[in-house]
DNA sequence: GGCCGACGTGTAAGCGTTTACAGCGTTCTG
DNA sequence: CAGAACGCTGTAAACGCTTACACGTCGGCC
């Protein structure tokens, strides 16, 4: 019941009668050590519940075991289930999730790419970003291993979706049921990150119009923010038109709920009165009953861990493009226009 | 335009003509450093943009300037609010945000509260967990800075609201519309972590009832599991009681969204036929028009990592004791009962 | 005027790893 | 059979900080 202080490699080389230079190549399955011989360490590191030092390995070799997850927040639904997906892997090859938020402003974000916790990591992984390519270049010069999430960036591996098959699939569902005026609940117009989802999204959105001989209107599209209340305001702008659409198309749900609440505030029912898909899946989505396009998110974080982790350990030589799945859920809230 | 080496303490005394010991001193505020001196360093260093090692740091200290985040997972809505408030206030300070579930078998919990990361990190913050005394007996050996959200443990500093307040607000408030028959969607009965917060709100929800005069029933209290599908699930088992509530008290409002998917699948319009309270003011619940009690979750984040950082400068010597403030926000949810 | 304490500073020994290099038997090779 | 090559191991120098200790220098005090 001593104050056990914990055993260092020193320890393990004393009681294994090796040398630490040994017993650090074995322990670390390095090759040219004696079967035998590690196997003897292995015994003596485990008896002594040998745990190398984090920081010291740091010191020595310049890398963290830490992997730097960065999003633009942490409090909505859709990064939560990335974080959850990205932790699950991580832990489970020992390695530490670190989450921070990304500074709006592009020098104060540089400034956080320099922090050595960030440049001495072992992987960045980052979501929903997009950057100047005076970032993109400290972000390479740091040798991290990096993965973006949700956006395509050259150097980076990459997990995400065909953004504008999503808004197609969307779209085609509701032109199918015989929607003609169809609006948009897109992202913000004045977007510090460039981000191109929601380019892409609007790029599907249009092409599935053009598809079904739909013209396209200006004012059917109007910017959410990607947030419930953005949502609803849009859909607010959206019905004050003269002529409102009979469906619309939110880029994530979160947005479309958002938009259900506008609806229902004057009275109008979905679906009869007005169809809304989403994007997401999320949580809720079916208690509200809402149609929506679902990505799986947790999956983008499960995928982006495991593709880090295997360059870490140098297999896959290039940067890797994953896509991930999408598919339609149908649910209530939409349905033929009303007639 | 060079590969640009990061600069070292070394770097620093070299260009300010002072010895390393000084240029620490000096640079950490340590007292006895000529204020001159001081001030040439100061230039020096931010001359040469110099920022020291964590992990160089970590290993001369034994510890990290991580915190610890454990939380029972990653993607509720409630700990999303709580990761944002306290990521807010540690990057404030400096402080890196690791997060990680944690395991539901004790002897993982411990092992991963003895690895080096967390052993040698600065804090600590545990959300919504509780554990064995031996479990807080390792953690406290450590010597790490604790703080505990949403539960109570000794010797940690602590984070929460009035569970049991809060369970009274929202059932007197129901008792006051003039409900009898009010059911209780509660956590799961097999909790590996032994939270008390479920207890607690029981506790508050049956002295409620006593206080107005109504008899307990047994039948009327199901588990939900603080997730919407077990919500669900609990709203249709008291549904199917020969003497169903009118009313329900959700700990929390994912349950309570649940119940409403439940009740609305049964053609039972809420509050006409059901009245409906919930617990943490989500996002959501005003597009659903959910009465709920508001704990401004992101507040407890901030609190924790606020008093996290004071008690790592050496202020408020013992273990401090907060309670965040609730408020109760009706919404459509709730009205008098049918007659 | 000598002594003491406070103040400012430097020297050097850690902290626990990794890794370049060297050394030593063995086994190949020609 | 000499010498090269290889396999295994050890020595010791980093890595970039903190901190105990020692060493002036100065002012104040009796």
């Amino acid at each position: 019941m001593s104050n056990q202080r914990p055993s260092t490699i020193d320890d393990v080389a004393r009681l294994s009668g090796y040398s630490v230079a040994t017993v650090s190549r074995a322990l670390r399955g390095l090759p040219n050590v004696a079967p035998a011989t590690r196997a003897r360490i292995e015994e003596a590191a485990d008896r002594l519940q040998y745990q190398p030092d984090p920081a010291a390995i740091g010191l020595a070799t310049g890398r963290s075991r830490a992997v730097v997850m960065a999003l633009p927040n942490l409090s909505s639904w859709y990064f939560g289930q990335i974080m959850a997906g990205a932790e699950a892997v991580l832990s489970e090859s020992g390695h530490d999730l670190l989450v921070f938020t990304l500074p709006p402003t592009a020098d104060k974000r540089l400034e956080s790419f320099r922090s050595p916790t960030v440049a001495r990591a072992a992987g960045f992984i980052m979501v929903d970003l997009q950057f100047s390519s005076q970032e993109a270049m400290t972000l390479q010069a740091t040798g991290l291993e990096l993965v973006s999430i949700g956006t395509s960036i050259g150097g980076f591996g990459t997990v995400r979706i065909d953004d504008i098959g999503v808004a197609e699939m969307a779209v085609t569902h509701l032109t199918e049921l015989g929607h003609r005026r169809i609006g948009l609940l897109a992202g913000q117009n004045d977007d510090p990150f460039h981000f191109d989802v929601p380019r892409e999204r609007q790029l599907g959105y249009r092409s599935a119009l053009i598809q079904a001989g739909i013209p396209l209107d200006q004012d059917l599209e109007q910017p959410g923010n990607f947030s419930v209340q953005g949502g609803a305001d849009a859909m607010n702008t959206l019905l004050d038109l003269d002529d409102p659409p009979t469906a619309v198309f939110a880029m994530s749900d979160e947005m479309a709920f958002g938009a259900m609440q506008a609806a229902r505030s004057r009275n109008l029912v979905v679906p009869d009165d007005l169809s809304l898909v989403g994007v997401d899946n999320h949580d809720l989505a079916p208690v509200v009953g809402l149609t929506t396009i679902d990505q799986s998110a947790d999956e983008h974080g499960v995928l982006a861990a495991g593709l880090l982790i295997e360059r870490l350990a140098g297999d896959s030589p290039d940067p890797v493009n994953l896509q991930a799945p999408i598919r339609l859920i149908t649910r209530q809230s939409t349905a033929p226009p009303p007639s």
